[in-house]
DNA sequence: GCCTTGTAGTCAGGCTACCTTACCAAACAA
DNA sequence: TTGTTTGGTAAGGTAGCCTGACTACAAGGC
């Protein structure tokens, strides 16, 4: 019973603190001034080049479908924060091509994460944040061999 | 750009263990025999009493809508693992009562739950996941104090 | 040059997991 | 007993994904 109710809660916590980072990210993101982006809307902006970068290439990176992907970026267009652009070397695909507005957000992200990844050191020290890190990305490994060789 | 990477990446890997584990979980359930129960099922059996809980308690223990945690039930019900029935001390009220076979999952998921938990203490040391636990605390608790302070 | 095959993106429709608003029935308090 | 609160349901909406079907263009073989 207590094994379970701490793994349980590990399971929890995992998802609250991504959660509450990712919501910090955006409230401080919001509170500069550029509004209307959500959580989701981060698939573009994780990956897309300052001049421009195919849709197909940006839903493969985040691992979503096109459609999928394209929807956000229609969202994010109506915000002002990228606008599509024909590509001119291939005349099917379209660029995803962030205006002045959405560079400035490109920064401010950067920056956000900057102040955190400060602020938690602050907190909890340099070194706990780094064995966090560490630790979860052994147990994505672990995670990822095991289901590689079951399937 | 460094920084970005790194902390960018700490959200997406937390929110990819979280995923696996959870994953995992059903998968290892699934396999014992016990089908058709997804990772958001989680709700009703994380706080379900063996003797019944009444779906108003489940529903604010889980943070959820009566509504929606009602529609999980639905499913739930639908699988044979939980049954609703009247409350005999409250007119109004339905428990829900998991069947035989919703506490052999009962059962099973602690199992499971402690199996996982070995295994990652072998796999990086029971030490290195108490600390995951505890830093994940400390930002859990941090990021709710800032969010409580700052409304 | 044409024709087939492949690729980029969109459209339509569907699913899950939530939400809010509105409602009914039982319980409780005045 | 009557008004208010509480337990649960119904209806409808939204976000974030999916698949399948389609169009426009590209690229290779002949």
């Amino acid at each position: 019973m207590p094994t379970v109710t701490t793994t349980q809660h590990l399971v929890a916590l995992l998802g609250s603190v991504k959660e509450e980072l990712l919501e910090e990210m955006y409230r401080r993101v919001a509170a500069a001034g550029y509004g209307g982006l959500r959580p989701s809307h981060g698939c573009i902006f994780r990956y897309l080049d300052i001049d421009g970068s195919k849709l197909s290439d940006l839903a493969e990176q985040s691992g979503m479908s096109k459609q999928a992907f394209g929807e956000h970026v229609a969202n994010v267009e109506a915000l002002g924060y990228v606008v599509r652009q024909p590509d001119p070397e291939d005349g099917r695909a379209k660029l995803v091509v962030p205006t002045a507005r959405g560079r400035e957000v490109l920064l401010l992200g950067s920056q956000v994460f900057a102040e955190l990844e400060r602020e938690w050191a602050e907190a909890v020290g340099e070194d706990r944040v780094a064995a966090l890190r560490d630790t979860l990305e052994e147990i994505h490994a672990l995670q990822t061999a095991r289901s590689s060789s079951a399937r």
